[in-house]
DNA sequence: TACTTACCTACTAGGTAAGTGGGTTGAAAT
DNA sequence: ATTTCAACCCACTTACCTAGTAGGTAAGTA
């Protein structure tokens, strides 16, 4: 399950594109916006500044600017910096400890493979994908 | 994230479909075997009896037996059922009430894309396919 | 009657999600 | 220099969920 974290920092994100023109954007224009609690947004927006997907400036006039263009910005790396993690069980998580099981699992080759359809999935789409009417994921193949 | 009420139920159909002979197996030899709490088990299972999967009998020599076999018991079932719902954002869940900025969304026409890949994912993969030693969604397109 | 096994309800400890409140730091405008 | 604005940081709260455990009852067989 996607928590409000990975899925608000993405509309942070699109609202940053769609509202782009060199400038820097104030969180609160984009709270407002989107309607969601800017004191809340202060605490998931930072790891996306650290990670070099957007840049913030202090003080009047400041606000925040991507600093990939949409085309660049992947959905997938949002997701995992905002999440933690996009692994579908706790074996498969980057921090997990080894499985005693694993060799006799019958479930870890499927889990597997889930957590890699999960990854490509998200690794193929764009914020520029996510902007205007959004089609999305129309062009993934199934 | 799948949680240990879907896995956990996962492996006891496998075991049941390993193991079966006709017979009853009591739900502790399962849970001696895959090293579950028996009295957690006992929590889990009865979803899968009330839904037909499996079917117990009470007393000396009961236990539990698959209902269908292997091929037909699909993967997407017991997961819906043991998960509640393989919903990956909220706005999806089936109890989810109805969201407002739907119309508007840049991110919703993903969310379902995705929702539909996870049920087709799962929905693809039988309890037959889990056995032995698992190519599990080997054959699933992608 | 004794034993075994499914089945049921209540309870608990620990963790996470989704925020809120109250600040501090840094930069621009006055 | 001082005010103003906005990023940034940390502690805290409330509610809920996960992963169990405890203690039974119901039903069936030996």
């Amino acid at each position: 399950m996607i928590s409000t974290r990975g899925r608000y920092a993405l509309r942070v994100l699109i609202d940053l594109a769609e509202h782009r023109n060199g400038s820097y954007i104030p969180m609160k224009d984009i709270a407002d916006r989107q309607d969601i609690s800017l004191k809340y947004l202060e605490r998931i927006v930072p790891v996306l500044t650290k990670s070099g997907l957007i840049e913030g400036v202090h003080g009047k006039g400041g606000g925040y600017r991507l600093v990939l263009s949409p085309e660049k910005c992947i959905v997938g790396d949002v997701l995992r910096l905002t999440e933690g993690d996009l692994a579908p069980v706790a074996c498969l998580a980057k921090d997990a400890k080894p499985c005693a099981r694993a060799a006799e699992c019958r479930t870890l080759d499927m889990w597997k493979k889930f957590n890699s359809l999960i990854n490509d999935f998200f690794d193929g789409i764009t914020i520029a994908d996510l902007m205007k009417s959004s089609p999305a994921a129309e062009n993934y193949i199934i």
